[in-house]
RNA sequence: GCUGGCGUAGCUCAACGGUAGAGCAACGGUUUUGUAAACCGUCGGUUGUGGGUUCAACUCCCGUCGUCAGCUCCA
């Protein structure tokens, strides 16, 4: 028999003699607690003690420097309203109401100083327990009714509480560190805009993101992980190396300037050259079309928004000589009014939109001929250029563009088929992984949402046979439940890149719909028509966004075969020009891309000219190298020594080989 | 889209009511060099764009375009 006692899991721990001296809060029957707050145990209670250093501990000691934060901000800016201040990835932030200004750079520093204050205060975090009444009169009369709408958000069945530490409280059901002294690594980053509850019809709040860590050495460590991201930024580095541009005449919409245009066509060569050792056929399809195969597709219904429309100048000459019965250009725009009634007499059978997906073209081809069980699976894979109008505010860089091509590809087949399809993309995705060197990756598997289509059964199947494959390779895959889309459930490929950020490139994803859109049909071999699966798949997804992960990924040195030049050739006086010229044409001869820079710099200025354009490979040549006939080669940062004209070639031909020739 | 910040020479930035400047790049010359920046000179801007305020606007105000950050990881 065990008897209920009171205690709290700090007493509990130390009497089993299980509290370490860098304990921040502990894990009682599964919840995550205070050391300090009374709680009632018995004998079978399990505790355990949670490590400064370890992730649960961590989002415990940024929850607690938000409150830390709410209460500098209301010393020093007295009637400001709190809202709500998380634990995120990164840090933590905290929302305010603030109604008499906006918080400056200055400001932060403010309130780091006054937050460093309240940590020297050694405050003690007390909770409270209390009644939704006790709850509800202390935040009133703090005027704080942000909190009360969140009150009444919380479950009748939930207990509520709040949270000490000085005078300052905050609604909150913890947990915290059990005193402000243990905030002992603290950073204020940036202020920006965040609606209410994240809905842009509520109120603008000022929201101030920070972090924290459980000491100054793991702070640093972060910054520093900052500061290296920002050093990759790929629209940072896109400039900086030539490889694309922006204009205002488009925006959103990369220029590929020559080094990157070679960039970006060597990744679809790449790709291009498994497709034929994975069976995939790839075709050519139209940029615009009658509006007809996006009412068919779903896309007008469903995507008319983010579509671009073009309109030909027939279509005007048509509206103007009222030829053709229309419809009110309202009723297709959904734009500002001035625009509709602008466009108003346009007709309807001369609409047509740019394509944001190949699947509808596919399917059209699928359905021009009539298709036998033999045919399948049908592999048909599109670089084609898509459009899609996304809203300003989400463009960055080359990661979220309007106009991009993806390495995009459908599969038809049967039910039966979609095992082996599965596990033959993902041999393929693996071999682009590796190839590319960014072979971390996990997996995650969306499943059927509450507003699907399609049986229950074909659901079923589809996502069993996504897991399946994935364990039929020895991986392991993260459930999405509900995060599939309408129409099929998919696979999500998330690579980790060298600074250890994840990215979701690849993905598999099963369609039961647009089969049935298009009618789509097959005889099988009992000689009556079937309905074929779809899949739709990619493994670097869009080329431009890839190239934006790539870029970062590799801080700009592209491997060799990638690479715009393979080797720059310096010399280190004039009088070795003559040897270089001929070293650098029996180069190109050889196939490779090779400079030659023949400035009257000195031999340390061409280096660095070479390195921060990263290309792979320099090759120095003074007099020994005419003598002896060769170049002394370095690759970064790294001396390779003296290479004979033969061995060069060789050496270079060697590294400039994409990794599915290499393998071979 | 919304909120806020920012648009100055090809690039990175300064000047913040008194009429625009530096470094790098480019160009010309000198230098002939041994592993991440030689030296001298020259060119380069209706300060994104359209209006307004003012004797005077890069600077202040409004519109517009572009761009950057953020826009539930919920007490």
């Amino acid at each position: 028999m065990t008897t209920p006692m009171k205690t709290t899991a700090g007493q509990l721990l130390k009497e089993r003699n299980r509290l370490p001296n860098n304990t921040v809060a502990a894990v009682v029957d599964g919840k995550l607690v205070d050391l300090h707050t009374p709680i009632e145990v018995s004998e079978k209670t399990t505790a355990e003690a949670v490590n400064v250093d370890s992730p649960k501990a961590l989002a415990v000691i940024r929850h607690s420097t938000a409150h830390v934060m709410a209460d500098a901000v209301q010393r020093l800016f007295p009637g400001t309203k709190v809202t709500i201040g998380p634990s995120i990835d990164n840090g933590f932030y905290y929302d305010f109401d603030r109604r008499d200004g906006r918080f400056s750079d200055e400001d932060l520093a403010k309130i780091e100083a006054t937050m460093r204050e309240i940590v020297a205060a050694d405050l003690p975090f007390v909770r409270h327990g209390v009644t939704r009444d006790e709850a509800q009169a202390r935040f009133s009369s703090l005027g704080e009714t942000y909190k009360l709408e969140i009150l009444k958000s919380i479950p009748a069945d939930e207990e509520v509480s709040y949270y000490q530490h000085g005078e300052w409280i905050d609604l909150c059901e913890g947990p915290h560190v059990p005193s402000t002294r243990y905030l002992q690594a603290i950073k204020l980053t940036s202020v920006a805009g965040a609606y209410w509850r994240g809905n842009e019809n509520n109120p603008m709040l000022q929201r101030i993101y920070g972090t924290a860590f459980p000491n100054q050495k793991a702070l640093d460590a972060h910054l520093k992980q900052l500061e290296e991201a920002r050093a990759r930024d790929h629209r940072k580095l896109g400039k900086e190396l030539g490889l694309f541009m922006f204009h205002e005449y488009a925006p959103a919409s990369p220029f590929f300037l020559p080094r990157g245009a070679h960039v970006y066509n060597g990744l679809i060569s790449y790709i291009r050259g498994l497709y034929a050792k994975y069976g995939y056929s790839e075709v050519i399809t139209p940029q615009i079309f009658d509006k007809a195969l996006w009412e068919t597709s779903g896309h007008w219904e469903n995507y008319r928004d983010n579509m671009f429309l073009a309109l030909g100048t027939d279509a005007l000459e048509a509206a103007r000589s009222e030829k053709v019965q229309g419809i009110k250009v309202d009723e297709i725009f959904t734009v500002e009014p001035e625009v509709a009634t602008a466009l108003k007499d346009v007709r309807a059978g001369y609409m047509s939109g740019c394509k944001a997906m190949n699947c509808p073209s596919h399917c059209l081809m699928f359905g021009a001929e009539k298709k036998s069980y033999r045919d399948l699976p049908l592999r048909l894979a599109d670089f084609g250029r898509l459009h899609r109008y996304e809203r300003s505010g989400t463009l960055h860089g080359l990661s979220r563009v309007r106009t991009f091509s993806q390495d995009d590809a459908h599969i038809f087949c049967t039910l039966e088929q979609m095992q082996g399809e599965i596990a033959s993309f993902f041999d393929l995705l693996e071999e682009v992984y590796t190839g590319l060197e960014m072979p971390n990756f996990r997996i995650a598997l969306a499943t059927r949402p509450e507003k699907y289509l399609g049986e229950i059964a074909n659901w079923d199947a589809a996502e069993k046979a996504l897991a399946d494959a994935v364990v039929a390779k020895g991986r392991t895959f993260d459930l999405a439940p509900g995060e599939g889309a309408f129409y099929g459930p998919k696979l999500e490929f998330h690579v980790t890149d060298a600074i250890g950020r994840s990215w979701q490139l690849g993905t598999i994803q099963v369609d039961f719909n647009l089969p049935e859109r298009f009618e789509l049909e097959y005889v099988g071999s009992d000689n009556s028509a079937h309905r074929p699966v779809m899949l739709h798949r990619a493994v670097l997804g869009s080329i431009e966004r890839f190239l934006s992960v790539f870029i970062e990924h590799t801080a700009g040195w592209f491997p060799a075969w990638l690479a715009p030049e393979q080797v720059v050739l310096v010399t280190v006086s004039d009088k070795h020009l003559e040897y270089a010229r001929t070293l650098a044409a029996s180069l190109r001869a050889a196939g490779l891309r090779v400079l030659l820079d023949d400035s009257s710099d000195k031999l340390g200025a061409k280096i660095r000219a070479a390195s921060v354009l990263r290309v792979p490979f320099i090759g120095v040549i003074g007099d020994k190298e005419v003598t002896e006939q060769g170049a002394t080669l370095r690759k970064g940062r790294t001396d390779l020594g003296f290479f004979a004209a033969a061995d060069l070639t060789a050496k270079l031909l060697e590294a400039a080989q994409p990794p599915a020739r290499k393998s071979a």
